[in-house]
Parts: structure tokens; C-alpha cells; sequence
DNA sequence: TCTGGGGTCCTAGGACCC
DNA sequence: TCTGGGGTCCTAGGACCC
């Protein structure tokens, strides 16, 4: 069985510029024009339609640097639509689950999966799943396929760049000296800024140089990550696929403030609700948490100002998974690295050492919190069907003062009742 | 004026112990 | 003044990903 299934091919379905294509899906007028969409705030560039990225527009540049673009081109912009972008995504890993059981769900726009030995030509299968999905949703998609993760990427990167067939390209033992020459070493999945600099000096382009490269050399003076991604380039599987429902190792939230905050009232209403958040993220996947980060820095952009940031570690007696208690921890973490006198621009929670439900332990002098555990389940419930935020706790505060701008939403047209597309006739 | 958020994994180095 | 060495455990921070 093993023996078979190290021999499966792997696909990588890939979403084309997948925020764009979300906002086309139910507004064709979008189609061809540039589009950009958001992060928090309006802030930065997140995601870009192809005549964007025909434009030169990098990911990731805040939108000010480029208002002359958005003029001159008509750039249409986006705030991000999470609620929207996330059920369209539901929708497509649907669809690639119903045809193969073994799938991970990589991130909100990727999938690998595991083909089924029963599909004899992967290139078949994949065209198929790739016509399915835009037919049955509106999102086009590329599909690469390889005998690893690390392989299926790079197909994916070259199925890009119009290798292959319709978005599909495979890499398999006969084709990957031509394929793999053609990729640069910073194209590669699991090479960054960082490790490509190191490659480059020592000789090694691109991906079929990495691939000839000594794997003992490579882990000795890189990480065993890279290691594993040589041995991927050869064909051998280092990376295996993790299927559904994995639990999370940590939780974090966290939000860039709409301006600059120095007074500790509105950071700690700020540092509340990304507790309460967080310890509903914990309760829905039935963990505990033993110990809470709480961070807070100044705007790494303005050189004029004078920085600050500090991380701390709150460590609990006693695991939790109640909003008041991880709430009071937050806060007491925070008084403990807020200095006053400087004007904050960010401040987040983490929450470490998640442990299951199940393996929590009892302990004499620290019972168990059940009746809090018992009233932060039943606001879950109201809130769930109420809406977010329906019941919060007094010292998330009333005045949202520093929470984001959304200034170019598109409505949620599959999630909100008051805004499905209406017909006229 | 305006610069995202949420993850995973690895490693160097400190703390501590014998 | 001189001032071991090896092991484990933990954590902050970096690198990378989407």
C-alpha cells in the first residue's frame, strides 16, 4: 500500500489571482478591467488582477505609492471581502473534495491532493477538475503535478507561465531537466529572500541546479527544510500532505490601528477584543491555551518618531479556554510592557501551548473554571446566530475608535441575507 | 495624511543541572 | 587571580509561506 501510494502523483490546484477573480464572479462589468483589492485599513495591495501584474504593480505596496496608477489605468479597488472570498472557497474545495477524498486544504485559495491511482492520466483528471470548477463557480484555476509537493509547485509555477496545457502542467522524470532549468531557485516553494542570496553565491541558479546540489552540503550550511526540498526536487515525497481538520498550534489576532493611539484605555480596549476573539477561535476547535502573548510597537515607518516594541509572555497556572480569564491575562500582560509617551500603530494577542480538551488536568489549588467555561460557550452560541460582537465584554469598550477602515467593500453576495443580487426585469 | 494578518518550523543561545 | 564541560529544556526571533 505505502509502496503505492509513494508512487501517486500530487496536484496542487491553485486559484488564479483569487480575490480578483472573486469580485468578477458577480460583477462581469470587472472583466478585463484592472482590479486591485486591500488589506485592513485600505492599507496595501493584496491582491491583484493579471493587468495589474502586467502593469508592474508589486504585491504588497501601499496604495498611496500608486494613486497616479489607479488614475491614469482606472484600476478598480477593493477592500478585502473576507466573508465573501472564504464561502467561494468553500465552494471550490467542495467540488476537488467530491472527486478525491485525499486533499489538503493548503490556504484559502490552494488544495493538494493525493490523485487517485483509478484517474490513469493525471493530466486528464486535472484539465477535467480545472473546466469543473470554472463552469460550476466562475474561478479559473491552475493545476500543477508532480511526484512531490515541492515538484507540483514549481509545475504550478510554470502551468503560470503558459507551460503545459490549459493551466495544467506536469513534471514527471522525463520532462524535469527542461522544466526545472526554467525556474529560478527564489520560485522554488520553501526558498526565500534570504536562502536564494545563499544559493547564488555558491553556484546554484536555478531549480535543476538545486536539484544536482550534495543534500548533506545543503543541510549543513542551510536548515534540514532545505534538505527536504532538494530531496523533492529529486522525486522523493520529504513533505507529506496533513488532511483535514488539522488543530491550530497557535492563535493569533491582531490589527494594525486606523491612526496612531498612545492613551492605555483604548490599546486595552483594542488588546480585549483581540483576546475575546482569539479565545473564541481556541473554543471552536476545542482547545486550551497555557500561555498568552501580548505585543504592542509604533509605526515602523516613521523614522520621525521614537519606536518601542515589546513582546511578553503571560504563563497560566491553570489551561483556559474561557474569554474573561485569557482577557485578564491579556491585560495583565500588557501592563507590563505599555510605556506611555509613545503613539502606538499595532498591538496583537497570541495564544501558545494549545492543548485538547481531553488532556487539560485538574489541579487542587486551581480548579477548573467551568461556570466561566459555561458562559463564554453560551455567548458563542448568541453571537453565532446574533452576529459577532452581539454580546462582548465591557472592557472591549464602546468606541471603535482605533478598528479598520473599509471604505470600497463589495457586498457579501453569498453570505448576507440583505445583499444577494437582486434580478430586475 | 496613507505601509496587512495568520500561520509553521527551525535554530541559536540562555538557564539550569550535575 | 585562577575559574569545566556536557547535557537538557525552553524561548525569542528569524525565515518562510499564503
Amino acid at each position: 500500500m505505502s509502496s503505492i501510494r509513494q508512487d501517486n502523483f500530487i496536484a496542487i490546484i491553485d486559484c488564479n489571482n483569487f480575490y480578483a477573480s472573486c469580485e468578477r464572479v458577480f460583477n462581469p462589468k470587472l472583466n478585463k478591467k484592472p482590479i486591485i483589492v486591500l488589506s485592513n485599513n485600505d492599507g496595501c495591495v493584496i491582491a491583484r488582477s493579471q493587468e495589474v501584474k502586467d502593469l508592474g504593480i508589486p504585491m504588497g505596496i501601499p496604495v498611496f505609492k500608486i494613486r497616479h496608477l489607479v488614475e491614469i489605468y482606472d484600476i478598480q479597488i477593493f477592500s478585502s471581502n473576507f466573508s465573501l472570498y472564504g464561502d467561494i472557497s468553500n465552494r471550490i474545495m467542495s467540488i476537488i473534495r467530491s472527486g478525491n477524498s485525499e486533499i489538503e486544504v493548503y490556504s484559502i485559495d490552494e488544495a493538494f491532493v493525493t490523485i487517485n491511482p483509478r484517474y490513469t492520466d493525471p493530466v486528464e483528471y486535472a484539465t477535467k477538475l480545472r473546466n469543473k470548477i470554472y463552469q460550476w463557480t466562475g474561478i479559473p484555476v491552475s493545476i500543477g503535478i508532480g511526484k512531490t509537493k515541492t515538484l507540483a509547485k514549481v509545475a504550478n509555477h510554470l502551468s503560470k507561465r503558459g507551460i503545459g496545457k490549459d493551466n495544467v502542467c506536469l513534471i514527471d522524470s522525463k520532462n524535469d531537466q527542461n522544466l526545472l532549468q526554467q525556474v529560478k531557485v527564489h520560485d522554488i516553494w520553501g526558498v526565500g529572500r534570504r536562502k536564494q542570496k545563499f544559493l547564488k553565491i555558491n553556484g546554484i541558479y536555478n531549480a535543476y541546479d538545486l536539484k544536482l546540489a550534495n543534500p548533506q552540503w545543503i543541510q549543513k550550511h542551510m536548515t534540514v527544510i532545505s534538505r527536504h526540498t532538494v530531496d523533492e526536487l529529486n522525486g522523493i515525497k520529504k513533505i507529506e500532505l496533513e488532511y483535514e481538520n488539522a488543530t491550530k498550534k497557535s492563535i493569533s489576532t491582531s490589527r494594525s490601528f486606523s491612526r496612531m493611539i498612545s492613551d492605555i484605555t483604548t490599546i486595552r480596549n483594542a488588546i480585549s477584543s483581540h483576546a475575546s476573539r482569539s479565545a473564541e477561535k481556541l473554543r471552536s476547535q476545542d482547545s486550551f491555551v497555557s500561555s498568552i502573548g501580548v505585543y504592542l510597537c509604533t509605526n515602523r515607518f516613521r523614522a520621525d518618531l521614537p519606536q518601542y516594541r515589546r513582546y511578553i509572555n503571560v504563563q497560566l497556572p491553570i489551561a483556559l479556554n474561557d474569554t474573561s480569564g485569557i482577557i485578564d491575562a491579556a491585560l495583565e500582560g500588557l501592563n507590563k510592557i505599555y510605556k506611555s509617551g509613545y503613539e502606538y500603530k499595532k498591538c496583537g494577542v497570541i495564544l501558545t501551548k494549545l492543548i485538547q480538551s481531553n488532556e487539560v488536568q485538574q489541579s487542587l489549588f486551581h480548579p477548573r473554571r467551568e461556570k466561566d467555561e459555561k458562559i463564554s460557550k453560551s455567548i458563542d452560541k448568541i453571537n453565532q446566530a446574533f452576529g459577532a460582537d452581539t454580546i462582548r465584554y465591557a472592557v472591549q469598550g464602546q468606541n471603535e475608535s482605533w478598528s479598520i477602515k473599509r471604505e470600497k467593500l463589495s457586498p457579501s453576495y453569498t453570505t448576507n441575507w440583505n445583499e444577494f443580487l437582486s434580478v430586475e426585469t
